[in-house]
Order: structure tokens, then sequence, then C-alpha cells
RNA sequence: GGGCGCUUAGCUCAGUUGGCUAGAGCAUCUCGUUUACACCGAGAGGGUCGGGGGUUCGAAUCCCUCAGCGCCCACCA
């Protein structure tokens, strides 16, 4: 015997995973004739290490891949990492704070190499923890958003865009960190609820509120609502003068329908420099707008004495400025409102006006599907004409809702680490600028203007990681090749031929605007098709108190390389997929985790079983079902098979593992293996074996190929590379004789231990199947001894149709007459149940006919069984 | 303010287009040292599927409504 007596998963797991990438068992074939499956893997931000959440993508498409692998699918799944620009930044930047240094300091060059020297460390880490998760990613296609081929890709969109004039630079107000000193985009500002205090100042006429002083340097107009009517005798463009911080000012009344009347006193002031709703107001009436905070948060001299001061500081020391000047009405130290603050790093997000690069997402220049429409509107019709299914299906909702308020995507960071933009300005003396979109500048040399020089911000991460599914497939040579255009680089590219459209996108709903959205307008408009057929949104995995993970409870934190060496992968990766459904979150459980570190174990023994009936060498070529167990465990696999190939091909993970796990443990441990032992079929408990280990594979790739590996029954075959086994034939009706057989033990087994005895014999009728499996009902049941008799006396079986007595005598049979009466009265409210719905004419004519017949099945078996119960009760009655 | 989701056994959750007597894991109780497995086996208890109404032959599933919880988006002068 090869197999030891427990499963050890630490033993095997490193070694496996060296034996398959050895063989190249996961890397793709374009040039196969299969069917080609594909997925690109979400590319890990290169932070760090690997946390629960990835351990729940890289399973989920693990089983996917390893079943499309086992359907005889050419199987590509591309496994990359992402350089998380802003995630990255902000590591490097609290490095060189901890130097007591910062980025100006050590320069862009240093401060890129640093970045580098991070990046290439953190990335081998990620990398191998991927592995350890069994991942059976295409190593040899490994891709990284900063590779030459994909900064290229980014490059070609950025002037291709602009080109089209979907790309445009312009003053906007954007969300500006002064930590990380980058604007980010709407989708990465989370905001938090904090308690200030709420003003209300004196402005000439009009008492005016606000939490934040320090912006009031510049304000010189008064907004409110248009209909108003407590300031109906002020019009549109009245002025007025204000004694204010600064002195007298002359303001003007501005009318908008953004102001709220029910909120404070319906009045503002507007601080367009710093706000995104006073921004819009000032557009709509061509109002001035002016800069009172620098890009660091420090005051501008437009705050005088207090220019220089932070913006904490500077708050309470202006508001008692106002009140010396007696213009502070009310304070309210009680005033709940939420603020920005950018979610990498946490800064508070002050915003400001600057020249930045948007992708215009309602400009109809977007070709597709020969109509030229706007980004909004392709992203609309993909979802809406079913190009792309978002699994689950309430997400669309979601997304469409999403589109319909999007604004133009700012993608310009100034931060150094990422893609620079390939933008180039030059001056002349009298300060003309002059810009060029391209790779690389224009070579001619004009007299009076100075030498060209590039952009020096980076592209928004999402930018380049938008191309990912088929960045990633163009062929690194011919992206070498300036000669060629992007279309000619797609059509020469093998691997972009072969696998795009990717099959499905599997990822967390979280990033569906990030990622997901952004994925489908950029590539969309680059390759002219979608970059997915499918979306699949997992969700989060949270604390096992149903909170979110989080570091400021540390020990909330599931750490995936803490729980494998404890659990083993396959635990960890089942605990993930059991009970789970799309988009819904899911609580860590030590439970699940436990159950399936069991379950490995079973599996395990469920093979040393096996192997110590077969043997070493065992071909299964012979096998074919002779017990009416052997019967029925096939057509128990066939339905289990078909079932679980249903179920993932829908997306159904948590039901085909339940499915899985009750098949392994109930129908093949508990069944099978136990009613074979009176007879082992040796070649069928082989095909048994295979195929069981076949079904678990995607779920528990470590364990069934180490079994696979230990038995050696193949050569040097790989269970990760073979195919689903065929169905064997059965006899159905010999399988479900197997199922009566079932019921006389489990019956059996019921009475004996309800009634706590032992040694009792079971009594038959003529009934040749009974006759036949004697041994096995003897053993499962664990009775003294089966015999056939002309009539049987002792306690009646009432759970078949056989005519069966356990050999218990009368007076201890007498507590099984309450059981047996309640049997009877359940069984007859299911036959009144069954005939009410027979007796109604509606339901007979409206119900699908195969159901009705079932019913009346139902109701001639009930019937049976509610006489059998009938005799068998009388006869106690009377004779007890 | 707009939207989405959840509420099913003591706990954590499945339940695909409405159709077997509503399931699982963990926990609980009883019994068991049968040579694959105590990371085990056998058996049991436990739910009027959040409340109310409706549609239907039939509702955990569809519709309306109420309540509690969670999340997303917008706004927050």
């Amino acid at each position: 015997m090869n197999l030891p007596k427990a499963y050890d998963p630490g033993a095997y797991e490193a070694d496996i995973y060296a034996l398959w990438e050895r063989s190249e068992a996961f890397v793709a074939h374009p040039d196969s004739k299969k069917e080609h499956f594909s997925i690109s893997m979400p590319p890990p931000n290169e932070t760090g290490t690997l946390s629960i959440g990835h351990s729940l993508f890289l399973t989920l498409q693990d089983i996917m891949a390893r079943h499309a692998r086992q359907r005889g699918k050419d199987v590509l799944w591309l496994p990359g990492t992402d350089h998380a620009a802003m995630a990255v930044n902000a590591i490097i930047e609290k490095k060189l704070t901890d130097e007591g240094t910062n980025k100006h300091e050590v320069g862009r060059e240093v401060f890129l190499e640093r970045t580098r020297e991070f990046v290439a460390a953190s990335r081998g880490t990620m990398l191998g923890q991927m592995r350890a998760m069994g991942a059976s990613a295409d190593w040899s296609r490994l891709r990284y958003t900063l590779d030459e081929s994909l900064s290229w890709a980014v490059q070609e969109v950025f002037i291709k865009m602009y080109n089209d004039g979907l790309i445009y630079r312009g003053n906007r107000i954007v969300n500006w960190d002064p930590n990380l000193e980058t604007n980010v985009s709407d989708e990465e500002v989370e905001y938090k609820e904090e308690q200030a205090t709420f003003y209300t100042f004196q402005y000439g006429p009009f008492q005016i509120g606000t939490a934040r002083p320090e912006t009031k340097f510049g304000d010189k107009y008064v907004v409110m609502h248009p209909d108003d009517e407590r300031y109906a005798q002020y019009k549109h463009g009245d002025t007025f003068e204000a004694e204010w911080l600064n002195g007298k000012v002359t303001a003007t009344v501005i009318k908008d329908e953004a102001v709220d009347p029910a909120f404070g006193t319906g009045v503002m002031t507007i601080t367009p420099w710093h706000d995104h709703t006073d921004f819009e107001i000032a557009e709509r009436h061509g109002l001035e707008k002016q800069q009172i905070i620098d890009f660091h948060g420090k005051l501008l001299p437009i705050a005088g004495d207090f220019a220089g001061m932070s913006i904490a500081e500077a708050r309470p020391k202006i508001a008692a400025l106002l009140e010396e000047k007696g213009l502070l009405i009310s304070r309210d130290e009680k005033y709940v409102h939420s603020i920005a603050v950018n979610e990498r790093g946490k800064g508070v997000i002050e915003p400001q006006i600057r020249l930045q690069w948007f992708v215009d997402v309602n400009k109809q220049a977007v070709e597709w599907k020969g109509k030229t429409l706007s980004f909004k509107e392709v992203l609309q019709s993909v979802v809406r004409e079913g190009d792309i299914k978002i699994i689950p299906e309430r997400f669309e909702k979601i997304y469409f809702s999403w589109i319909d308020n999007l604004r133009d995507w700012c993608v310009s960071r100034q931060i150094w680490w990422g893609h620079r933009i390939p933008a180039w300005y030059r001056t002349d003396a009298d300060g003309q600028v002059e810009t060029f979109v391209g790779a690389v500048p224009p070579a001619d040399e004009a007299e009076g203007w100075r030498e060209w020089e590039q952009d020096p911000d980076t592209l928004d991460t999402w930018f380049s990681s938008a191309l990912w599914t088929w960045s990633t497939l163009i062929d690194p040579e011919l992206a070498r090749d300036a000669s060629l255009s992007l279309a000619e680089v797609l059509a020469g590219s093998p691997d972009y031929q072969a696998y795009h459209p990717t099959t499905v996108l599997e990822t967390g709903w979280d990033i569906i605007f990030f990622w997901v959205a952004r994925m489908i307008l950029s590539t969309t408009y680059a390759t002219g098709t979608v970059p997915f057929k499918d979306v699949y949104l997992h969700g989060m995995v949270r604390a096992e108190d149903g909170k979110k993970m989080s570091k400021s409870r540390p020990e909330s934190i599931i750490d995936p390389l803490t729980v494998i060496p404890q659990y083993g992968t396959d635990a960890l990766r089942m605990a993930l997929v059991m009970g789970v459904s799309p988009g819904n979150d899911q609580n860590w459980s030590t439970g699940k985790i436990e159950a399936n570190r069991n379950f490995c174990n079973k599996l395990w023994n469920v093979a040393r079983y096996i192997e110590g009936i077969v043997g070493d060498d065992f071909s299964r070529e012979k096998s074919e079902a002779v017990s009416v167990a052997d019967h029925w465990v096939l057509s128990k696999l066939q339905q289990i098979q078909q079932g679980m190939v249903n179920d993932l091909d829908a997306y159904r993970f948590g039901e085909a593992y339940d499915k899985l796990y009750h098949f392994i443990w109930d129908d093949v441990a508990d069944w099978y293996i136990e009613a074979s032992k009176a007879a082992p079929n040796k070649p069928l408990l082989a095909h048994v074996l295979e195929s069981v280990l076949l079904l678990a594979h995607p779920f528990a790739p470590f364990v069934t190929e180490t079994i696979w590996q230990t038995l050696k029954w193949e050569g040097d075959s790989l269970l990760a590379t073979k195919q689903l086994t065929k169905p064997l034939g059965f006899d159905a009706k010999q399988a479900a004789t197997f199922g009566e057989i079932q019921n006389i033990v489990s019956e059996s087994r019921f009475v004996l231990t309800a009634l706590k005895v032992s040694g009792i014999t079971l009594y038959y009728t003529a009934v040749p199947f009974i006759t036949e499996n004697a041994e096995t009902i003897k053993r499962m049941a664990r009775l003294q001894a089966v015999t056939e008799v002309e009539d049987g006396t002792g306690l009646f079986l009432t759970s078949t149709n056989a005519r069966c007595w356990l050999d218990i005598d009368q007076g201890t049979a007498q507590a099984y007459l309450k059981e047996l009466n309640a049997k009877r009265e359940r069984q007859a409210a299911v036959i009144a149940q069954l005939e009410g719905r027979l007796s109604n004419d509606s339901y007979v004519k409206n119900a699908p006919k195969d159901i009705v017949a079932q019913t009346r099945q139902q109701l001639g078996e009930a019937q049976e069984l509610l006489a059998s119960l009938e005799r068998e009760y009388d006869r106690f009655n009377t004779t007890a």
C-alpha cells in the first residue's frame, strides 16, 4: 500500500505544483484545433502578499480553467500583475518619509529606481503565492502592465483616442490629494462621516452657512434658488457691498437651481476652485474662479495673515476673526457631514482646478458595429444587446445606472510611477505653448522655440488595465516594429487571434466600474470586439463575524499563507467555494475549512481503500457493472457528472461543489464502498475512483493529483491534463433495486437503534434481490442473519414493498407502535394532499404531463405503503 | 434623496426557468474500538422559509405592502 493513513497536504503540494509546471500542463496552444477557452487573470497589485480575496478569485478561475481542460478544450489562463500606480506610489512615499526624505529631494529617476526594486521583490513573492493556491495559469505568458508591448498598446490607444478627438486636455475641477500630490478619479474617492463646526455668518444682507471658513477669502457671489420667495426682492445680477475677511467686497446675486432652499438659510457663497458643485454653478454663469488653497494644502497669499497656514490650523482662527468683526451669527458644534478621502493613503481630498487629460465619454466618434457612437452609448449597447452577459444579472442594473451618471474620465495622474503620457509641449519666448501627441516628439527644430518636453504626468492605472484582455495577447516582437499599426499587430499575433475575446472575466463586484466598464470602453474602441463574453462577479470574503476584514482589526484578517500549512490548499479552496453564490459576500468560517480538511482526508481514504483492493497496476478497460450496487453507483455517477457540468457551465460553483461532496462522502464512501465489500468489483472500483478524482480535481487539485501520482495506474500521466471519463452503461432497474436495499438497510438500522437491540435476524419471503444481496444487507444493517421464510413474524418493514420482518419480540416492539402510528398518520396526510391535487381539474389540465404522472405514481406508492402500515399496525395492536 | 440586496434549523448559509415530504456545514443528543478513514461510522432532534395581502392547480421562489439589517450612488453651502 502506497498511501499513508492520513492526508498530509504539506508533504506533497509543492512537489505536485512543480510537476505540473515542469510538464507544461498549463501551457496554451493557440494553434490547437480544440475549442479555445481563455481567461485573463485580473492582475493583482504588486504591493505585497496574497490576501484571502486573491485566494477566492484564483480558486474560482482555476476551477473554470481546470474544468475546461477536462472538457477537452485548449485553455489559456493568462496570469499577470499590475503596477498599481497609486498604491505602490503611496508605499514608496511612505518609505521615503520614514527615511526622512521625500520624492522631490530624491528626484524622479531615483524614485522610479526605488519603485522598481520594490515591485521586483514583491512580485516574486506574489507569484509564488499564486502557485501555492494551485493556480493552473500559463506562466510562460506572464505579463506585467509595464511590459514593453503593453506599454506600447497604452501609448497607441492614447494617441488614437487623441487623434479621434476622444481625449482632450482641459482645466477642470479634480479630486486633489495634497498628500500624494495627485488627482484621483471619482471612483477612487471614498467618503467618511466627520463631526465639525457649522458656522453661520452675516454676509451683506444675507446669512450664509459654512463648515469651511478657510475657503471664504475669495467670496464674491451669493447663490439662491430662483423660486425662493424669501429672496424674491433680489434679482439675478444685483450687487451689494459686504464687510468680509479682507475688508469691504462687492458681491453679486446669482440664482441657480442647484441650491436647496431647505438647507440652512437657503443662501450660500461659492468657492468654485475648491468645490465640485460650486465649480458647476460658476461654469453655468461664467463666474470668476480663484484659488485659495495651494496644492500642498496650504493657504495662498489671498488669505493675508493666514497665508502658508494649513487648513486645520487656519480654520478656527478665521472663524475667530469673523467673530471679532461681529459677523458670526451662530455656531453648531455637532454638525455631521461627510468628507472625501483618497482610498489609497486616506489623504483628505481638496478639490482643485488643474490642467488634466480627459477621455470624452459623450462625443460620438467611436465606431461600433457599423455605427458611430459615444463611449457611453457603446457601454450601454454591449450589455443591452447581449454581447456581454453579467452574472449575477442584478449587476446589469447597477452598471447601467453608473453609465447614466458617467462623467468624462480624467486619465492623468501627477505621480511618477506608471505610463507617462505621450504628449509633448514646447514654448516660445512669448510663452506660447505648442502641443504634440505621439510616441516621440517631432524632429523639427523651429526657430525661437524651446525643445520639446514630455508631459510629466502618468496615466491612471485603469487606463492600462482596461486593455488587459488583449494587450497581454500581443506578440511582443511585432509590437517593436514601429511600422505596424495596432490593427496589423493584432492581426499578426497568434494568441490574440486564438483567445480574444476572452471567454469569461471573473472578478469582484467592487471593481465593476474601475475595471470592467473601462475594459469594455477601451477594448471595443481599440479592437472592435468585446473583451469578454461573460462577466462573473464574486462577492467579498468577510471576517468570521460578518464584518469587513480590516487592517485596523488585524485579528479579523485571514491570511491564506497561515491557513494553507494548517489545513492544506485544497481545504482552503473548497472552504471558499462551499455554499457561495454569485455576487454575494461570504463570511470566513473555521467550520468550513475544517469540514474541507476532513473532506480531503475522506477522499484520500476512499483512494486508500480502493488501492488496497485493486493494487498498484490496474487497467480499467474491463470495468462494468455486475452487482445492483454497481449499477446504482454508475447511475449516480452519470447523474452527478452531468449535474456538475451543467452547474459549472452556469457558474454555479457552490452547487457543483455540493453535488461533489455528497457524491463522494455519502454515495461512494458510505453506500457503494460498504456495499461492495461483500464482493468487490475491482475494475469498477478503479473506474469509480478515477471518475471521482477527475470530478474533484478542479476543486481539490493537489490531493487528487497526489493520489493519481501515487497510484501510477497510467505511468506518468497527469490527472491535470486528463479528460472526464465517459459514462459507463448501467441498468436502471438494477440501480433502482439497490435503492430498495438502501430502504431495507436504513429502516433496519433505524429500528435497531431505536429499540436498542442487536443480533437480530431479518426474515423475508421469496424476493430474489434480497437473496442475491443477503450478505450486503446483513453487513450494512448489522444483522445476525438474513433468512428466507414462508411467512414471517416480528416487526414488519414498511419502507419497502418487499415483505421483510425483523425478528423482534412483541414486547420489545411495543415501543415501536408509537412510531408506527405517527408514520401512518404522516402517510395519510401525504395521500390526502396528493389526492387533493389530483382531484383538482385545473391541476391535471395545466400542470406539465410528467409532473401529473409523477403525482399519480407517488399517490400509488403512498397508498400501498399506507396499506401495509395499516396491516402492520392492526396486527401489532391486536397481538401485542 | 435614488437604487440594489438580504431576512430559510441554535450559528453560517445553499436552494438554477414556480413542481418530490425545504437542504448542507458546524453545533446538540444517543449508540458504536466492523482491518479505508475518530480529520470516522450509524441514528435522532430541530424550520408554519421576517409579517400581511395577492397571482397560480401549485409559492421559500412571482407581484404588492410593512418591518429590520446591509451595501452602492448622489447630495451635504
